[in-house]
DNA sequence: GCTGCGGGAGACAGATCGGTCTTCCCCCTT
DNA sequence: AAGGGGGAAGACCGATCTGTCTCCCGCAGC
């Protein structure tokens, strides 16, 4: 209610906004549920009462997720290109300032999705979340008008993972690489 | 001691087997101490002598998955092809049968990576024998006369890795999809 | 002014965590 | 036969986990 309010004023929007630094940055189960409380300056029953359980905490901060990372990935990208071919060249491009940030957190959906298996509700949302992203550039290489813009996709999305562990290994030309070999495969896709 | 009884006889190794099977399954945090010690019929303080702490059982834990995958996906690549090339491009074949197994279980240097982060010091070993993989794709790359074995393997390494995520996600063909990537790329560095 | 409710603070519960310690027993060596 | 060490069983410790509960305050609507 009452729109004038900073949204960080609502202990929901400080209990999401903790979560998503703490998850993002260290995993689910490293994460407490005490320690969101104390750093975002809530009571325990307060969390309770907006999330009836961490996991369900956990599923926001991957809503959320999506919601600033991958659209914000996204949107960056599509601002560095005029075709969808460059708008999907420049996804690397993104990632390769994103691999050189020294906060560089890798990808939130693989990390939960490894962390808690694909049989858990949490690594099924982060598989549709991935899922998403493919989706995402599965449209662009329609838009280019490449063949089989599934596999495609699926192809574009091998590079776009890998990159990132190897990123996180800390190879910080990781997004080169993997660029070079995008190249490779739009040439195959054409 | 005495080389006639069966290794599993003696507690160490069993300690360490229990462990291989949870920690590749299930990951780290997720598999307790007491858990290890009850599947492998052994006493806690037994445990605690082989190993003076968690770390150092997981730290043991990742080189016998070195010594056992690591090495035996290589060999089972080199016994498919004749050459150097041919012996890479299996790499993507054991990956295509691993990815179809129901106790396909992801690699577990990536998994013990995201879930500890880089700077704890299972995240660190992990890195290393991450390393090592690349190193013997680079010796394979070296072999076969290609140009840029380093920045040739750590480009190879990005499609292994990336594919493994989608076969986490569920994608079988992943494998497939590397190797038609890792042709390009072997085409790329003649 | 009164009431109701959202929120802060924190005690509490039950389970589990990694790790230590004691007790007993069995088997090997001398 | 005596001794010693490794191993099994399990109690125990302090910390931490998720989740529930109580208590109190401050504010908004009637």
């Amino acid at each position: 209610m009452i729109a004038d309010r900073p949204p960080s004023a609502h202990p929901r929007e400080r209990i999401l906004q903790t979560a998503y630094g703490l998850f993002s940055r260290r995993g689910i189960r490293a994460v407490g549920v005490d320690e969101v409380i104390a750093r975002s300056g809530v009571a325990k029953a307060t969390l309770y009462r907006h999330f009836p359980s961490k996991q369900d905490l956990v599923l926001a901060f991957l809503e959320r997720r999506e919601q600033t990372w991958t659209i914000g990935m996204v949107e960056a990208a599509r601002r560095r290109g005029d075709t969808a071919v460059e708008q999907l060249l420049a996804i690397f491009d993104v990632f390769d300032d994103w691999f050189r940030r020294d906060d560089f957190d890798a990808c939130s959906f693989i990390n939960v999705l490894l962390e808690m298996g694909p049989d858990d509700p949490v690594g099924q949302a982060s598989i549709r979340h991935l899922e998403n992203i493919r989706g995402i550039v599965r449209g662009l290489a329609k838009e280019a008008g490449l063949r089989d813009p599934d596999g495609f996709a699926r192809s574009w999305h091998i590079l776009m993972k890998g990159s990132i562990i190897s990123a996180t290994e800390g190879d910080c030309d990781a997004a080169r690489r993997a660029q070079a070999m995008a190249k490779l495969l739009i040439e195959q896709h054409r």
